[in-house]
DNA sequence: CGAACGCTTGACACTCTTCAAGACATGTGG
DNA sequence: CCACATGTCTTGAAGAGTGTCAAGCGTTCG
């Protein structure tokens, strides 16, 4: 039941009202990929929209030499899919097991029209995924390899923890070293020479690989090259 | 009259049917901007949405530290403002005379609530923004500096000559070589290092300081570092 | 004529990548 | 349970590509 959906207030549809999710309910259809599943590729035909309900997926690109720039990261209430565009320009790839609340292109696009609300929504989806994009322009292409990774770990840690109180708090960065490398257009070594640099000057305290206690977030952001806003890539 | 407007078929207002223009004609109010001039702030108030009839405007970020980035140009039928969002997240300012033509905001909102067509127009638009701005964010962190240089000067070549035949043509830089620079994250002194480098390879031959022939396009767009699809910041 | 601006060029420093090797963790088959 | 393979991560040394700083040239404009 859309109703009662989990993620009845955080994708397109919560732009919906009761009359309207009756329709999406009729219309929907429930997909599962594994970890590692090619969900679309660039270029090709993408011929349904859908909603993030579960899991992550990345946006990335590929180059001849090989090598991938991430420009995207889909979680639970992103939008995978585009109306009135018929192919997709990205790789979309399940990083862990996704579930996606479905629609056929057209039929979604029938929706969109008839209903207000859902437009209204998506426009804001869209151009909120729009300001992340250009906020990470300016990260790829002005900031050090430190300030990137001190922005990251700033994100995801404003972003885990509720309370920003910019005190001690825990991080779990749940990308490989390669992963972030493809985000922050790095190499993996970069990424792990910064982060040890981190550990060692006390910034962040390791619990597993992937997870940090940061001690004093407050200190962190002031190493991350600007105000920091919080709107990196994911929205 | 809108009817007769020479951005008719290119901006949001192409979404408009007739009766649609009249509502659009009554709430229109033009506005012009010098050169250099400031038409809105990173993180203040935006009250107005509006068309760009003529002219050029940047959309762009400065850090602390002065380095500027450029995450968007602004031409002819681009839209300059963010329904509903009240502050825009980027600095905006006009590099030619431009004029626009604008609504203040919550009027816009009520005309795109009335408006289906729009509307659609309205997602296509944004849609096709977040494309290029992450095309600009593959870019932006794994090419490199004569990557970017080239893969500018074909954009441009390529919407410069709408005949795409890959022979030889003309392109007009418009921009300063430090404002190439800000958009493709390099320096001034870089970009112009490139441009002298591409000179004496003969790929390019000055006409002026910011208008060069290319005899052999195809040779350039091999430079660029991969399948070349266009989609550059500017929409 | 001088000032201001945009552009070119050179020398040097430095960040990050590249290439290479090894450590650590986890899982598999004998 | 061990031997081994595999994937992830760390670390080192060397080198390429850009940034930085500085100087000078050409053009435009007052």
């Amino acid at each position: 039941m859309c109703s009662a959906c989990r993620i009845r207030r955080l994708g397109v549809c919560s732009g919906a009202d009761e009359k309207g999710l009756d329709q999406l309910e009729l219309r929907k259809t429930y997909r599962r990929y594994a970890p590692g599943e090619r969900m679309a590729s660039a270029g090709l035909d993408l011929p349904q929209i859908g909603t993030v309900l579960s899991g992550t997926a990345t946006l990335s690109r590929t180059q001849d030499r090989g090598t991938r720039q991430i420009v995207g990261l889909l979680q639970k209430g992103d939008i995978l899919g585009r109306p009135w565009r018929h192919t997709t320009p990205f790789d979309v790839e399940a990083l862990t097991p996704v579930e996606v609340c479905a629609f056929r292109t057209p039929v979604f696009e029938d929706l969109l029209d008839q209903m207000p609300g859902l437009r209204t929504r998506m426009i804001e989806m869209i151009q909120d995924d729009l300001d992340a994009a250009r906020t990470m322009m300016t990260i790829l292409g002005r900031k050090t390899a430190r300030e990137k990774i001190v922005s990251f770990l700033v994100h995801l840690a404003l972003r885990q923890n509720s309370t920003p109180e910019r005190g001690a708090c825990e991080v779990d960065m749940m990308l490989s070293r390669e992963q972030i490398a493809d985000i922050l257009s790095l190499t993996f070594e970069t990424v792990s020479r910064q982060i040890m640099d981190l550990e060692r000057a006390g910034l962040i305290v390791p619990r597993t690989r992937r997870i940090f206690c940061i001690p004093e977030l407050q200190a962190l952001i002031q190493l991350s090259g600007d105000d920091h806003d919080g709107a990196l890539i994911d929205c």
